[in-house]
DNA sequence: CCGAATCTATATCCGCCGGTGTAGACGCGT
DNA sequence: ACGCGTCTACACCGGCGGATATAGATTCGG
């Protein structure tokens, strides 16, 4: 029995295209071609896919919101995204909410009928340099801006990383061997510093910074 | 001119063979073939290759610890690591330490190949598996744990969703149009649950679950 | 050698935070 | 109908956190 397939793109000339090109695999069928969000889920719902071929760009619900939406349901299909460029983070959320490919559109079409086997075989199949960009890109969130620690004295950074494991003042004072009453001083003006309020506001601002 | 590799492998006999490897390669130059961690970064330091071909595993220094040298010495060349097997968390160590390509020892010769020429042609080489998996790792990283969130009430987790953004009591309570002492309340029970003493610790806890 | 930056300390004041107790309203399942 | 969990509210109190002012010691660079 052929692999069933579900397509979505807003632009029918692409959307015929696709219907097409499957045409010419017998063990591809298409079951649904819509063109915009709302169709898709429905399509999704009754005719329960194997697989779901959806671009990731569409005017109204984006691609990532039908899938918001779908991953909620517990759906049996796997999807994958099609798309002409993709940001980043637009890769991160897609795997996230479970897509198991993307293919970018101008890769030649066997790319495509190849990704839709192998994701019907149960593989992750995702163009090597997006995956590599966007795994780069996870981890310079991680790890990143290192620098802007700026102007912080060797003293307040070392109570900024005690305050960020959440250890209180007095403990502070205790642990570096001086009194309260410095620290909150050593603390007011890292607040200044970093213009936040508090030690919580601190705290997240030193995680953005990278400094924990 | 070619592309001048130094070798680094504990075993001899992979040793050996990449050395002959490469020879049939005119325009790969092994300019030297390291057994251990040491005479390997002192080899680059002296003969600045362009391409480092690096075994993961290695007796006493292991690859990564190889890198995390030559990473903080800002050397001009490139990384390429060369392994049976990786876990994912050294796939993550080993690009941020700066690597540029993974390849697998059961993978043909010509991928090894085709890895050094594209590495030294400045593009990053992974297997596609090695990247995804990991990219996964890292991704439920991110978004692990999300359940243990346990007991919490609807209402309570988005007071801690709020707390986490810094919002203090007051403006929580104007938020949601209750009152300061009633956001006090829910806030006791949260520290309660996860037995946290706190809104600092609370947060670092929920950031540890992932519910933020 | 003098000034600037840093680390230290002390002291006061106020506000927010958190603990504790009490209690009413609503919804849900037995 | 009753109990249970949840969300709500108010009040009181102790304590930590943060702002502010003042000031001595040290180190470092001009």
């Amino acid at each position: 029995m052929p692999i069933r397939l579900v397509l979505a793109d807003d632009h029918p000339i692409v959307l015929h295209g696709l219907q097409r090109l499957f045409e010419r695999y017998p063990d591809l069928s298409v079951v649904a071609a819509c063109a915009d969000g709302a169709s898709t889920i429905e399509a999704v719902r009754t005719l329960r896919p194997d697989i779901l071929v959806l671009d990731l760009r569409m005017t109204g619900q984006s691609g990532l919101d039908v899938l918001r939406v779908l991953s909620r349901e517990r759906l049996p299909g796997r999807a994958i995204l099609l798309t002409a460029a993709v940001r980043d983070d637009e890769v991160v959320e897609a795997m996230q909410l479970g897509a198991m490919g993307i293919v970018l559109k101008d890769a030649a079409p066997d790319t495509l009928i190849d990704c839709i086997r192998r994701v019907h075989n149960g593989e992750q199949w995702i163009e090597r340099e997006i995956v590599t960009r966007a795994f780069k890109t996870v981890l310079d969130r991680e790890s990143a801006s290192m620098e802007a620690e700026a102007t912080l004295t060797p003293r307040e950074i070392e109570i900024v990383r005690m305050v960020a494991k959440g250890l209180r003042n007095k403990a502070i004072a205790e642990q570096l061997a001086i009194s309260e009453g410095t620290v909150k001083v050593h603390l007011h003006n890292i607040y200044q510093k970093f213009s936040v309020d508090g030690r919580l506001e601190l705290v997240l601002c030193a995680q953005d910074r990278g400094l924990v």
